[in-house]
DNA sequence: AAGCGCGCCAACCGCAAGTTG
DNA sequence: TCAACTTGCGGTTGGCGCGCT
């Protein structure tokens, strides 16, 4: 199928945004809101192309980004999310509010890959790095064969728990690999493993027992027509503490 | 002080999914 | 139903800054 170009990419800039450009895009969108990006660059006076445009708002712009270093507290929960989604990483952006899928991604490949390949995991697999061979490799070669590996699919986000008590419900291997390969089923991981992971978030969660709707989980919340629960969207805490149970769950 | 290497991150690219006529 | 178009996503790249020699 002959897909023409997103721009003309003769009259396009492209390289670094300068401050007027940002400008620019920042009072367009203020006076006109989101959408329409492929005619946004032009009515807006950019020589830009839509797609760039949008990339810019998103991961710069957007006036409820979160600027700044990651908490321990979202480090372990994209631990978590990655164990259960894999590299989808604007699910993932969905449980962080402020934080963008271009920048997670970014903090995952610079720094959670080398933390979780230092406590001896393969932060493609989540699998402790013995258990897929290898072990004594260097760091450097784990990355390289992390990133090419399958997605996980697999509930071994919790791994580090599996190695001692087992926590919650699920069982191992057989029962975790059914769990992360059909989202639509009910997750079902240790309350233990979620609750280290969001201890902040989760402070007030004691039971795990609420059941979560497939929307919520996948971070469609707010979308009413496409989500049937009830809890409110508006508080980012809130949005982390549901997931949680969810994970729980 | 200069050169070099490395890490970080903004931005680009190509593809897939979704939408429209 | 299907082609054209738009939007969104994930992988990758390239430039910049910083630390080390």
């Amino acid at each position: 199928m002959g897909r023409s170009p997103c721009c003309e990419k003769a009259h396009t800039n492209k390289g670094a945004w300068t401050k007027e450009e940002d400008q620019k895009l920042i009072s367009y969108i203020r006076a006109h809101g989101e959408g329409c990006w492929r005619s946004l660059p032009k009515a807006a006076g950019l020589f830009r192309c839509g797609k760039s445009c949008r990339l810019r708002w998103i991961n710069y712009l957007r006036p409820d980004l979160k600027r700044g270093n990651f908490t321990e507290e979202e480090d372990e929960l994209i631990i978590k999310l990655h164990g259960l989604l894999g590299n989808k990483w604007s699910l993932i952006a969905g449980r962080l509010p402020g934080r963008t899928d271009n920048e997670i991604k970014n903090y995952w490949n610079t720094h959670i890959k080398r933390k979780l390949i230092s406590r001896g995991i393969d932060p493609q697999t989540h699998r402790p790095i013995s258990s897929i061979g290898g072990a004594t490799t260097a760091p450097q070669q784990q990355v390289m064969a992390a990133t090419k590996a399958p997605p996980p699919m697999e509930a071994t986000s919790c791994e580090e728990n599996n190695n001692s008590s087992g926590g919650g419900g699920a069982s191992r291997d057989g029962d975790d690999r059914s769990i992360c390969l059909d989202l639509n089923l009910s997750i079902s991981l240790p309350c233990q493993a979620s609750e280290e992971a969001t201890s902040a978030a989760a402070s007030t969660t004691s039971s795990c027992s609420q059941a979560i709707c497939l929307c919520c989980h996948l971070g469609l919340r707010g979308s009413d027509q496409a989500c049937s629960c009830h809890q409110s969207t508006e508080d980012n805490s809130q949005q982390l503490r549901i997931f949680s149970d969810s994970i729980c769950e």
